[in-house]
Order: structure tokens, then C-alpha cells, then sequence
DNA sequence: CGTGCCAGGTGCCAT
DNA sequence: ATGGCACTTGGCACG
């Protein structure tokens, strides 16, 4: 990838060379001293402060502030960004239909724009999600329980799905709610909803959540409602996953 | 604001610019053919491709690639970022204790790499919240339902915190639970547990869904329940608080 | 398209 | 720190 960084001497310039870049479809990234208004399923607005602006070549806009994870503004997917002078100030609409939504920049000065044209564009995996659990259970039911068989994956009932339908040795029904993370009331609720619709039809099922940790309200809610957990060893999980998949390399050569 | 650009010709100079830039705590924007690697919470790897990489003055490191609102790879405040060349790559390893987690960049070209020094920091604020809503009702209660009183805000319940609590024109006790945004089949399971907590207890109390829509199944699961449902217009709302506010800029001079 | 639901969710604030 | 919850949540898969 190529990439042009220019020191503008004028907002006028630094016009020119968003609208070139912008048409270009090329990848902008500016230093600017600037405040945002937001306008859309919220409305927000931002003082004056410097602020670092990212316009992908797909028309998302970012603004970023020097603090935290989290841009301070932002469009996903613009339809159409709009640059113009007015009043002294370089303006950048950015607006987006459904839901409509507008971003306005307004920038007092720009210190610097950077732009490149990338061609081709990464992959990316993420590993042990709760799909991967829940594949993971199913070839190897026993994790759970002793005699668990699985009958279906995703089984929709009345309010939703349920992760994970089986029976137990003894015959019961059993469902399964699966969290990928620690499980908190809502998960429990969740749970409850599914079970209760059984309950509805005169069916007793066994409610079984499926987490790497509970909460303590979780656990205490899970108890009242007669309902029953399982913990499980995500990095024993991984581990298995790791074996199976073709060798690669790994974060321990950095760990150290 | 002053930003610097550099475009380094080779890895080399790339790593002494980084090194004395992050002991400056400037704020660091560099374009790069990288990898990332991540292991922590959870565990992910992208493929090689051009990416922008953005280093906040509070450590915050943000890997974009060409496309979407989110961050491919990120590393919130981290605790340090250790940058070195192996192997012919330049190596950026950003750790995190509690919760430890590791971020290995690992870039094998750097295009360009720009940094600057802010002194201040901005700040921001976020109209009809739904804290604001909720101050919009206590301060009006009829907007709800006449003759409707508000006797405590956010009132500890057993699973959680009631919105609002309040009486109604027969003396019944109201609760009711807020959304911002279309309300699903969750804020009413959220709504019934208030309920239910009450009705363990033998107190019988009406359940209010407080939002500016719901969607089909949630209407559906609340009437199952014997819930109720208030719909609020938050333009109107939002309106109502601009007027209050001191004059400002608006977008309607944008929007046109 | 809307609806449901996961996410390395993040951020804010409470205990 | 842990927990509870809103968020312009974003993103994906599915009807």
C-alpha cells in the first residue's frame, strides 16, 4: 500500500484533498482540531478537542478521542460524506438513511491528513465461541453428564431457541442454555422462559445452564427457580479445539 | 496540536520513532502490513493485510482493517506495549493484567507512521438517555397515565433495580420498566421478575413497558403475561428537553 | 428488511 | 475488584 500524508496550509486545502481521496475511495486518516454533532437514534454532541478521524474505504467514519477503546462518534457505512468551507470551518457531513442518521465534523484546523489505497482485505477467526461449545458438547455429551444424549441443536420453542435439547440417562427431557462467558440473572431468565414453556404444556424438563462461572445473584436465582449449572473448562476446551486444528503459531513463543 | 510524519525505510527507523513516541506519550497513527494475534478472554488471529493501527496517549492500542465501525484487534489502556524487532518483523506486544490479556502486532511493512502531542482533552455528553427519559416521567407523570404518582426511582428489588416505582389513581402499586429503543421479548422477561418478586411476596402490582415501540413477539409475550405497555414519543421528549436546555447549535441548520 | 442474540462486547456506576 | 445494566451498542444469521 501506498500511503500520502500531507501538512495542509489552508482548510481549503485540506478540502481538496478529502473530496480527491474521498472519490478515490482511498483509506483517510487526519489529525484534527474539531467538535462533532449526532443527530439519529440518539443525539449527542462533543467540545472542541483534538481528534483523530479514520474514514474507511468503505464509508464508515470514526472519530476518536485520545482516551479509551471507544470512538467518541461515529457513522458505520455512510451513504454519502459531504465536504464543504463554511464560516471559516472545514465542514464533513456524513449521513446515513435507515436509520437516518447525520455526523457533522466540524474542524477548526486540520494538522494532517494521511491516505493510502489498499487492494486486497484480511480474514479474521475467533476461536472458542459459544458456537464452538456448543459443537463441542454435542460430540461429547458426556462433558455435561453421564448417559446425556443430544436430540437437537438450536431447537426453537415458543420464545426463542434452546442452545441445546437432549435426554438423560433416566429419560428426562433436558435443556441446555449455553454462555460463553460468566452467566448473570439474564441468562437464568433466559433459561426459566424455556423451561416454562415446557411447563406450560404439562411437560416437567430438566433446565441446565452450561457456563464457565456464575454470578452469585445468577446462582442464587438458578436455585430458586429449580433449575441446575454446569460448569465447564473453556481452556481445557480451547486445548482440545487447538489439537484438533492444524498446526499453527502460537502466542506461548511471546508469552514466555 | 503538532503531528510529525515519518515514512520510515526501514523496520529499524519504524522502531526507534515508535520507542521514543510512546515514551513521549504522543499520540501514535501508523499504516502497516501486519498480523495480529490475540489471547486473553477469549482468543483470535487475522490474517496479514493492510491495516491502520491507532496508540492513544492512555495506552490504547486499536487495529482497523478496511472495513466496519469495529476495531479488528484492540488492546484497552494497556499496562505496556513493548515494541521490538525479531526476525525480520516489527513486533509490537501490548499486555494487560487483570484481565491478562496479550496483543501481539506483528507488522512486516510499515508505510507511515504519524504522531502528535494534545495538551487537553474534550468532553462529551449524550441527550435522552435512559436515565433521561426516566427524569422526563418522574417530573411528569402523567405522560404515562393520569393520576399516576412516582414514588422511587431505581428501587432495589430483589433480582435488580426497578426504573420507576410509583401508585396508581386506585392506589395499585405501578412498576415500570424503561427501553430507549424498540423493547424485546428481554425488557418484558426484565419486567415480569419485578412482577414476580412482588407476587411471591402476595403483593399484586401492575407491570408497565415503558418504551418508544415494541416489537411483535415482545407485545405478544406481554400479554401472555398480564403485563402492560406504555408507548412514548421520544422525539417529543427530546424536544420537550431541548427547549428547557440552554441555547445551542442544532443540526436542523445541517439538515435542510 | 425486521427480530433475535452473541460479543475478547464497552462503559458507567454501584456495593 | 465484582455486579448489574445501558449502549447511536455492532455484528451475524435467519425468517
Amino acid at each position: 500500500m501506498e500511503v500520502y500524508t500531507i501538512v495542509p496550509s489552508s482548510l481549503a486545502e485540506a478540502r481538496d484533498f478529502l473530496v480527491r481521496e474521498l472519490e478515490r475511495r482511498s483509506w483517510i486518516v487526519f489529525f484534527a482540531l474539531c467538535r462533532a454533532l449526532y443527530e439519529g437514534r440518539g443525539a449527542s454532541e462533543s467540545t472542541v478537542g483534538d481528534r483523530v478521524v479514520i474514514i474507511k474505504p468503505d464509508g464508515s467514519l470514526i472519530i476518536h478521542s485520545p482516551k479509551g477503546f471507544k470512538p467518541l462518534n461515529w457513522q458505520p457505512e455512510t451513504s454519502s460524506i459531504a465536504v464543504s468551507l463554511e464560516g471559516g470551518l472545514l465542514v464533513l457531513r456524513a449521513l446515513r438513511r435507515s436509520p437516518r442518521e447525520i455526523l457533522v465534523l466540524e474542524c477548526s484546523s486540520v494538522y494532517s491528513i494521511s491516505c493510502g489505497v489498499s487492494p486486497e482485505e484480511g480474514q479474521f477467526w475467533m476461536y472458542m465461541s459459544e458456537h464452538e461449545i456448543r459443537d463441542a458438547i454435542v460430540s461429547n455429551p458426556s462433558m455435561i453428564e453421564d448417559g446425556l444424549t443430544i436430540i437437537e441443536v438450536e431447537r426453537p420453542v415458543e420464545p426463542g431457541f434452546i442452545d441445546l435439547y437432549g435426554r438423560d440417562s433416566k429419560g428426562n427431557i433436558v435443556v441446555m442454555e449455553i454462555k460463553r462467558v460468566k452467566a448473570g440473572e439474564e441468562a437464568v431468565r433466559q433459561l426459566l422462559t424455556y423451561v416454562n414453556a415446557f411447563k406450560v404444556r404439562g411437560v416437567v424438563v430438566r433446565g441446565i445452564l452450561v457456563a464457565p462461572a456464575l454470578t452469585e445473584s445468577a446462582l442464587k436465582l438458578l436455585m430458586v427457580s429449580g433449575l441446575e449449572y454446569k460448569i465447564i473448562d473453556l481452556k481445557k476446551l480451547y486445548q482440545q479445539l487447538q489439537a484438533k486444528r492444524v498446526k499453527r503459531t502460537t502466542l506461548k513463543d511471546y508469552i514466555l
